[in-house]
DNA sequence: CCGGATCCTTGCCGATACTG
DNA sequence: CAGTATCGGCAAGGATCCGG
């Protein structure tokens, strides 16, 4: 991953944390269950049972396992309503939105190369 | 992820194959290894060993194995020189390069987001 | 309804050794 | 140098139960 250019810091230790951290985030955010919640969460608000169903295949531990990953890089907020049975619903906020922006591209890049990667795989032979 | 609309098949079957073949290929590229190595390859034609050591902590194992995924998704072009020692060069196929021009938008967005990131995980507390 | 804790299985991944 | 095969540890992830 590119390094961020800090203007003028000749400290060398807050590049290596940056980078360190960006990898870090990088690897949270880099995985199946993550964009795949993040994709679901889209621009709507959704309680946790229908989260579950929207993303297919994930189970009740992954979910909230990704939920708090999420909430905890500031990408997902948590709305707990104390009534009973409770009620919690997951938004993102704005860099959530940001960076599902990007996952969208990725879904767009799916479907545009659908035909060429179907064709690969039909003519790869180990 | 959403569904590509397909004009006007009245056969399901399409629908559910293309469906369950994007979910397919966006498991396999949404993964922190995979990813990584799109962005080391960049437009630039890498040896196997190259790219061992532009990928920061691959393994031997998981880099061949995720470059054998890129190659059979068509991803990657994989050219060896039948030389004494051989010699193996990867490159991002024109598909490949096009999912880099995300993956690069992906990085960008970590660090512009640094800050809100950062600061989220100070004030989490579980 | 939500989520934490626990146990238990699965499969990932690193280490190592061996071929072309 | 590049790749395959095998093995084993360990962490990811599923199933289940309980408690708020």
């Amino acid at each position: 991953m590119a390094t961020k250019q800090l203007k003028d810091s000749s400290d060398e230790t807050d590049l290596r944390r940056a980078d360190s951290l960006a990898r870090e985030i990088f690897s949270d955010v880099a995985n199946k269950w993550a964009l795949l919640i993040i994709e679901a969460l889209g621009e709507r608000t959704l309680r946790f049972s229908e989260l579950r169903e929207e993303v297919e295949g994930i189970s009740h531990k992954m979910l909230t396992q990704n939920l708090r990953m999420l909430e905890r890089n500031g990408l997902a907020e948590r709305k707990v309503y104390p009534t009973v049975p409770p009620r919690v619903e997951y938004t993102l906020t704005q860099p959530g939105q940001a960076l599902r922006a990007t996952v969208d591209l990725i879904c767009d890049w799916t479907h545009q190369h659908f035909g060429h990667i179907e064709a690969a795989r039909r003519s790869f032979h180990p």
